[in-house]
DNA sequence: TATTGTTATACTCTATAACTATA
DNA sequence: TATAGTTATAGAGTATAACAATA
Protein backbone atom coordinates (compact mmCIF):
# COMPACT_ATOMS: atom_id res chain seq x y z
CA UNK A 1 0.00 0.00 0.00
CA UNK A 2 0.63 3.29 0.16
CA UNK A 3 2.97 3.22 -2.95
CA UNK A 4 2.65 7.26 -3.25
CA UNK A 5 6.08 8.75 -3.14
CA UNK A 6 5.14 12.28 -3.95
CA UNK A 7 7.78 14.54 -2.67
CA UNK A 8 5.66 17.78 -2.54
CA UNK A 9 4.02 18.20 0.61
CA UNK A 10 1.50 14.74 0.16
CA UNK A 11 -1.44 15.14 2.48
CA UNK A 12 -0.04 16.83 5.78
CA UNK A 13 -2.35 18.36 7.56
CA UNK A 14 -5.03 18.46 8.48
CA UNK A 15 -6.54 21.84 8.01
CA UNK A 16 -9.84 21.82 10.27
CA UNK A 17 -7.87 22.00 13.54
CA UNK A 18 -11.07 21.69 15.60
CA UNK A 19 -12.23 18.49 13.61
CA UNK A 20 -9.92 16.32 13.76
CA UNK A 21 -8.19 16.78 16.49
CA UNK A 22 -7.67 13.04 17.64
CA UNK A 23 -7.93 11.86 14.35
CA UNK A 24 -6.78 7.74 13.93
CA UNK A 25 -5.27 7.77 10.78
CA UNK A 26 -2.03 8.82 10.16
CA UNK A 27 -2.73 10.66 6.94
CA UNK A 28 1.37 10.56 6.67
CA UNK A 29 3.30 7.92 4.40
CA UNK A 30 5.33 5.47 5.66
CA UNK A 31 7.03 4.99 2.35
CA UNK A 32 9.95 2.32 2.27
CA UNK A 33 8.81 0.93 6.01
CA UNK A 34 6.35 -0.46 4.23
CA UNK A 35 8.91 -3.09 2.84
CA UNK A 36 10.89 -3.43 6.41
CA UNK A 37 9.39 -6.17 8.51
CA UNK A 38 11.17 -4.95 11.20
CA UNK A 39 9.24 -1.78 11.44
CA UNK A 40 6.07 -3.26 11.93
CA UNK A 41 7.51 -6.13 14.54
CA UNK A 42 8.70 -3.36 16.54
CA UNK A 43 6.00 -1.81 16.85
CA UNK A 44 3.72 -4.75 17.89
CA UNK A 45 6.49 -5.39 20.44
CA UNK A 46 6.29 -1.54 21.81
CA UNK A 47 2.39 -2.52 22.25
CA UNK A 48 2.86 -5.79 23.82
CA UNK A 49 5.50 -4.56 26.29
CA UNK A 50 3.34 -1.88 27.31
CA UNK A 51 0.36 -4.09 27.95
CA UNK A 52 2.55 -6.25 29.94
CA UNK A 53 3.73 -3.88 31.95
CA UNK A 54 0.46 -2.25 32.57
CA UNK A 55 -0.79 -5.77 33.65
CA UNK A 56 2.06 -6.70 35.89
CA UNK A 57 2.63 -3.27 37.38
CA UNK A 58 0.60 -4.27 40.62
CA UNK A 59 3.40 -6.87 41.69
CA UNK A 60 6.26 -5.15 39.46
CA UNK A 61 7.02 -8.01 37.36
CA UNK A 62 8.49 -6.92 34.38
CA UNK A 63 8.46 -8.97 31.14
CA UNK A 64 12.38 -9.94 31.57
CA UNK A 65 11.23 -10.76 34.86
CA UNK A 66 8.59 -12.50 34.16
CA UNK A 67 10.40 -15.08 31.94
CA UNK A 68 13.05 -16.00 33.83
CA UNK A 69 10.85 -16.88 36.58
CA UNK A 70 8.82 -19.24 34.20
CA UNK A 71 11.82 -20.82 32.89
CA UNK A 72 13.90 -20.98 36.35
CA UNK A 73 10.55 -22.85 37.49
CA UNK A 74 10.09 -24.70 34.61
CA UNK A 75 14.32 -26.02 34.90
CA UNK A 76 14.89 -26.20 38.52
CA UNK A 77 18.58 -26.14 39.07
CA UNK A 78 19.91 -24.50 35.85
CA UNK A 79 22.84 -21.92 35.64
CA UNK A 80 22.66 -18.36 34.84
CA UNK A 81 24.80 -18.88 31.95
CA UNK A 82 21.58 -21.17 30.88
CA UNK A 83 19.07 -19.06 31.53
CA UNK A 84 20.93 -15.98 29.85
CA UNK A 85 21.81 -18.04 26.65
CA UNK A 86 17.93 -19.25 26.66
CA UNK A 87 16.67 -16.16 26.97
CA UNK A 88 19.17 -13.60 25.33
CA UNK A 89 19.96 -11.32 28.40
CA UNK A 90 23.41 -11.14 28.68
CA UNK A 91 24.97 -12.56 31.52
CA UNK A 92 25.97 -8.80 33.24
CA UNK A 93 22.57 -7.81 32.92
CA UNK A 94 21.44 -10.97 34.08
CA UNK A 95 23.16 -11.03 37.10
CA UNK A 96 21.60 -7.68 38.60
CA UNK A 97 18.18 -8.85 37.05
CA UNK A 98 18.82 -11.96 39.85
CA UNK A 99 19.44 -9.56 42.37
CA UNK A 100 16.78 -8.13 42.38
CA UNK A 101 14.67 -10.73 42.09
CA UNK A 102 16.85 -12.53 44.97
CA UNK A 103 16.66 -9.24 46.90
CA UNK A 104 12.96 -9.48 47.04
CA UNK A 105 13.13 -13.21 48.00
CA UNK A 106 12.21 -14.74 45.18
CA UNK A 107 15.23 -16.67 43.89
CA UNK A 108 17.94 -18.61 45.46
CA UNK A 109 21.33 -18.60 44.22
CA UNK A 110 22.66 -22.16 45.28
CA UNK A 111 26.35 -23.48 44.98
CA UNK A 112 27.08 -26.09 42.67
CA UNK A 113 28.34 -29.30 44.27
CA UNK A 114 30.23 -29.99 40.91
CA UNK A 115 31.39 -26.93 39.98
CA UNK A 116 32.34 -24.50 42.47
CA UNK A 117 31.48 -21.95 39.52
CA UNK A 118 27.87 -22.23 38.78
CA UNK A 119 24.99 -21.07 40.98
CA UNK A 120 22.08 -23.51 40.57
CA UNK A 121 19.02 -21.46 40.41
CA UNK A 122 15.69 -22.43 42.21
CA UNK A 123 12.71 -20.92 42.87
CA UNK A 124 11.78 -20.03 46.86
CA UNK A 125 8.13 -21.14 48.06
CA UNK A 126 7.26 -17.28 48.07
CA UNK A 127 8.78 -17.43 44.36
CA UNK A 128 6.51 -20.04 43.20
CA UNK A 129 3.87 -18.35 44.84
CA UNK A 130 4.14 -14.74 42.80
CA UNK A 131 5.22 -16.75 39.50
CA UNK A 132 1.43 -18.24 39.84
CA UNK A 133 0.24 -14.75 40.53
CA UNK A 134 1.89 -13.65 37.59
CA UNK A 135 0.78 -15.99 34.85
CA UNK A 136 -3.02 -15.33 35.77
CA UNK A 137 -1.74 -11.69 34.75
CA UNK A 138 -0.11 -12.64 32.15
CA UNK A 139 -3.03 -14.38 30.11
CA UNK A 140 -5.25 -11.70 31.31
CA UNK A 141 -2.45 -9.74 29.11
CA UNK A 142 -2.20 -12.19 26.14
CA UNK A 143 -6.11 -12.18 25.60
CA UNK A 144 -5.93 -8.92 25.14
CA UNK A 145 -3.38 -9.48 23.02
CA UNK A 146 -5.44 -11.96 20.61
CA UNK A 147 -8.02 -9.19 20.93
CA UNK A 148 -6.34 -6.99 19.60
CA UNK A 149 -4.64 -8.73 16.79
CA UNK A 150 -7.93 -11.13 16.20
CA UNK A 151 -7.93 -14.20 16.96
CA UNK A 152 -6.77 -15.26 13.36
CA UNK A 153 -3.91 -13.16 12.68
CA UNK A 154 -2.89 -13.86 16.66
CA UNK A 155 -2.81 -17.87 15.78
CA UNK A 156 -1.28 -17.18 12.63
CA UNK A 157 1.63 -14.97 14.10
CA UNK A 158 2.04 -17.08 17.02
CA UNK A 159 2.63 -20.60 14.99
CA UNK A 160 4.62 -18.85 12.66
CA UNK A 161 7.23 -18.08 14.98
CA UNK A 162 6.62 -20.17 18.03
CA UNK A 163 8.76 -23.67 15.82
CA UNK A 164 10.87 -21.28 14.16
CA UNK B 1 7.10 -32.14 29.99
CA UNK B 2 10.40 -31.60 30.71
CA UNK B 3 10.03 -31.25 34.27
CA UNK B 4 13.91 -32.35 34.49
CA UNK B 5 15.82 -31.06 37.21
CA UNK B 6 19.25 -32.39 35.77
CA UNK B 7 22.30 -30.74 37.72
CA UNK B 8 25.07 -31.78 35.48
CA UNK B 9 23.10 -30.18 32.48
CA UNK B 10 25.64 -29.06 29.86
CA UNK B 11 24.71 -25.74 28.01
CA UNK B 12 24.08 -25.66 24.24
CA UNK B 13 26.88 -23.01 24.62
CA UNK B 14 25.41 -20.80 21.47
CA UNK B 15 28.07 -18.48 20.54
CA UNK B 16 25.69 -14.93 20.39
CA UNK B 17 22.57 -14.83 20.72
CA UNK B 18 22.83 -13.27 17.66
CA UNK B 19 24.35 -15.71 15.55
CA UNK B 20 21.78 -18.50 16.54
CA UNK B 21 21.12 -19.59 13.27
CA UNK B 22 19.17 -22.91 12.77
CA UNK B 23 20.88 -24.42 16.37
CA UNK B 24 18.84 -27.43 17.71
CA UNK B 25 16.49 -27.61 20.72
CA UNK B 26 16.86 -25.08 23.06
CA UNK B 27 17.24 -28.37 25.78
CA UNK B 28 15.31 -25.64 28.25
CA UNK B 29 12.22 -25.62 28.54
CA UNK B 30 10.36 -22.39 28.18
CA UNK B 31 6.99 -23.69 29.47
CA UNK B 32 4.31 -20.76 29.72
CA UNK B 33 6.70 -18.68 27.54
CA UNK B 34 5.22 -20.83 24.74
CA UNK B 35 1.93 -19.82 25.11
CA UNK B 36 2.99 -15.57 24.94
CA UNK B 37 3.56 -14.46 21.63
CA UNK B 38 5.41 -11.45 23.35
CA UNK B 39 8.35 -13.35 23.52
CA UNK B 40 8.97 -14.60 20.19
CA UNK B 41 8.20 -11.36 19.07
CA UNK B 42 10.84 -9.40 21.18
CA UNK B 43 13.26 -12.31 19.98
CA UNK B 44 12.39 -11.81 16.67
CA UNK B 45 12.85 -7.76 17.18
CA UNK B 46 15.96 -8.18 18.77
CA UNK B 47 17.35 -10.28 15.81
CA UNK B 48 16.49 -8.10 13.28
CA UNK B 49 17.43 -4.76 15.24
CA UNK B 50 20.83 -6.27 15.48
CA UNK B 51 21.09 -7.23 12.08
CA UNK B 52 19.67 -3.79 10.93
CA UNK B 53 22.48 -2.07 12.77
CA UNK B 54 25.49 -3.93 12.10
CA UNK B 55 24.36 -3.90 8.46
CA UNK B 56 23.85 0.26 8.36
CA UNK B 57 27.10 1.13 11.02
CA UNK B 58 29.08 2.22 8.27
CA UNK B 59 26.88 4.95 8.24
CA UNK B 60 26.13 5.78 11.77
CA UNK B 61 22.13 5.42 11.20
CA UNK B 62 20.18 3.82 13.58
CA UNK B 63 16.93 2.10 13.37
CA UNK B 64 14.86 4.74 14.72
CA UNK B 65 17.14 7.61 12.79
CA UNK B 66 16.50 5.01 9.74
CA UNK B 67 12.47 5.50 10.43
CA UNK B 68 13.20 9.52 10.25
CA UNK B 69 14.88 9.99 7.85
CA UNK B 70 12.13 7.72 5.65
CA UNK B 71 9.10 9.68 6.58
CA UNK B 72 10.61 12.98 6.53
CA UNK B 73 11.61 12.78 2.73
CA UNK B 74 8.48 10.88 1.74
CA UNK B 75 5.81 13.88 3.85
CA UNK B 76 8.42 16.97 3.66
CA UNK B 77 7.41 19.60 5.80
CA UNK B 78 5.81 17.52 8.37
CA UNK B 79 6.21 18.87 11.99
CA UNK B 80 7.90 16.86 14.95
CA UNK B 81 4.78 16.00 16.26
CA UNK B 82 3.07 14.22 13.79
CA UNK B 83 6.49 12.36 13.16
CA UNK B 84 6.94 11.39 16.76
CA UNK B 85 3.24 10.43 16.78
CA UNK B 86 3.83 9.06 12.89
CA UNK B 87 6.82 6.37 14.57
CA UNK B 88 6.04 6.22 18.36
CA UNK B 89 8.65 7.96 19.19
CA UNK B 90 7.88 10.51 22.20
CA UNK B 91 8.67 14.03 21.59
CA UNK B 92 11.34 14.92 24.05
CA UNK B 93 13.49 11.80 22.91
CA UNK B 94 12.69 13.46 19.09
CA UNK B 95 14.31 16.43 19.77
CA UNK B 96 17.46 14.30 20.72
CA UNK B 97 17.07 12.30 17.66
CA UNK B 98 16.77 15.42 15.27
CA UNK B 99 19.40 16.91 17.44
CA UNK B 100 21.96 14.93 16.26
CA UNK B 101 20.34 14.35 12.50
CA UNK B 102 20.76 18.25 12.17
CA UNK B 103 24.53 18.44 13.75
CA UNK B 104 25.12 16.07 11.05
CA UNK B 105 23.59 18.07 7.93
CA UNK B 106 21.29 15.68 7.21
CA UNK B 107 17.67 17.31 8.42
CA UNK B 108 16.48 20.92 8.39
CA UNK B 109 13.84 22.69 10.96
CA UNK B 110 12.49 25.45 9.22
CA UNK B 111 10.11 27.68 10.97
CA UNK B 112 6.32 27.20 9.87
CA UNK B 113 4.95 30.25 8.53
CA UNK B 114 1.01 29.62 9.89
CA UNK B 115 2.62 28.53 13.55
CA UNK B 116 5.31 29.74 15.26
CA UNK B 117 5.60 26.42 17.11
CA UNK B 118 6.19 24.30 14.54
CA UNK B 119 9.12 23.63 12.51
CA UNK B 120 8.69 21.63 9.49
CA UNK B 121 11.32 18.82 8.40
CA UNK B 122 13.29 18.31 5.43
CA UNK B 123 16.11 16.45 4.36
CA UNK B 124 19.19 18.32 3.04
CA UNK B 125 20.33 17.37 -0.15
CA UNK B 126 23.27 15.91 1.90
CA UNK B 127 19.98 13.94 3.95
CA UNK B 128 18.82 12.59 1.20
CA UNK B 129 21.84 11.53 -0.34
CA UNK B 130 22.55 9.35 2.96
CA UNK B 131 19.10 8.17 2.44
CA UNK B 132 19.70 6.50 -0.33
CA UNK B 133 22.79 4.70 0.21
CA UNK B 134 20.67 3.80 3.55
CA UNK B 135 17.89 2.39 1.54
CA UNK B 136 19.87 0.03 -0.23
CA UNK B 137 22.12 -0.95 3.33
CA UNK B 138 18.32 -1.73 4.56
CA UNK B 139 17.45 -3.70 1.66
CA UNK B 140 20.19 -5.86 2.24
CA UNK B 141 19.51 -6.14 5.90
CA UNK B 142 15.68 -7.29 4.79
CA UNK B 143 16.91 -10.06 2.40
CA UNK B 144 19.25 -11.65 4.80
CA UNK B 145 16.36 -11.43 7.59
CA UNK B 146 13.42 -12.99 4.73
CA UNK B 147 16.51 -15.92 3.95
CA UNK B 148 16.88 -16.26 7.82
CA UNK B 149 13.09 -16.51 8.12
CA UNK B 150 12.07 -18.69 5.15
CA UNK B 151 10.03 -16.68 2.15
CA UNK B 152 6.83 -18.19 3.28
CA UNK B 153 7.18 -17.51 6.86
CA UNK B 154 8.24 -13.78 6.08
CA UNK B 155 5.73 -13.08 4.03
CA UNK B 156 2.80 -14.82 6.09
CA UNK B 157 4.59 -12.03 8.80
CA UNK B 158 4.80 -9.06 6.73
CA UNK B 159 1.24 -9.55 5.16
CA UNK B 160 0.00 -10.29 8.77
CA UNK B 161 1.40 -7.09 10.36
CA UNK B 162 1.29 -4.22 7.35
CA UNK B 163 -2.36 -3.97 7.61
CA UNK B 164 -2.91 -4.07 10.82
C1' DT C 1 -5.65 26.76 28.64
C1' DA C 2 -3.58 23.81 25.26
C1' DT C 3 0.14 22.68 22.06
C1' DT C 4 5.07 22.57 20.15
C1' DG C 5 9.41 21.95 21.12
C1' DT C 6 13.29 21.92 24.58
C1' DT C 7 15.84 20.60 28.69
C1' DA C 8 16.47 17.70 32.62
C1' DT C 9 16.16 13.55 35.47
C1' DA C 10 15.73 8.70 36.40
C1' DC C 11 15.45 4.12 35.20
C1' DT C 12 15.97 0.24 31.94
C1' DC C 13 18.44 -2.12 28.36
C1' DT C 14 22.56 -3.24 25.65
C1' DA C 15 27.38 -3.75 24.94
C1' DT C 16 31.91 -3.89 26.80
C1' DA C 17 35.72 -4.51 29.71
C1' DA C 18 37.99 -5.88 33.79
C1' DC C 19 38.06 -8.59 37.69
C1' DT C 20 37.53 -13.14 40.97
C1' DA C 21 37.23 -17.76 41.54
C1' DT C 22 37.11 -21.80 39.78
C1' DA C 23 37.97 -25.38 36.11
C1' DT D 1 43.56 -20.94 29.16
C1' DA D 2 38.72 -21.04 29.46
C1' DT D 3 34.36 -20.53 31.95
C1' DA D 4 30.84 -18.62 35.61
C1' DG D 5 29.67 -14.92 37.79
C1' DT D 6 30.28 -9.98 39.38
C1' DT D 7 31.13 -5.07 39.01
C1' DA D 8 31.63 -0.88 36.39
C1' DT D 9 30.92 2.21 32.56
C1' DA D 10 28.90 4.27 28.45
C1' DG D 11 25.26 4.63 25.13
C1' DA D 12 20.74 4.13 23.74
C1' DG D 13 15.70 3.87 24.77
C1' DT D 14 11.67 5.07 27.75
C1' DA D 15 8.90 7.81 30.89
C1' DT D 16 8.19 12.01 33.29
C1' DA D 17 8.17 16.68 34.58
C1' DA D 18 8.98 21.43 34.01
C1' DC D 19 9.62 25.26 31.08
C1' DA D 20 9.26 29.01 27.09
C1' DA D 21 7.04 30.42 23.14
C1' DT D 22 2.99 30.42 20.71
C1' DA D 23 -1.79 29.35 19.80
Amino acid sequence: MTGSKNPSRRAVALRHPAATQRSRRPAIALDALNSHLGYFVRRLQVWIFQDFIRTLRRIDISPAQFSALVVINANGGLSQAELGTTLGIERARLARLLDRLQGRGLVERLPSDADGRRHELELTPRGRSLLARAKTLASRHETRLMQKLGAERYELLIGALRNW
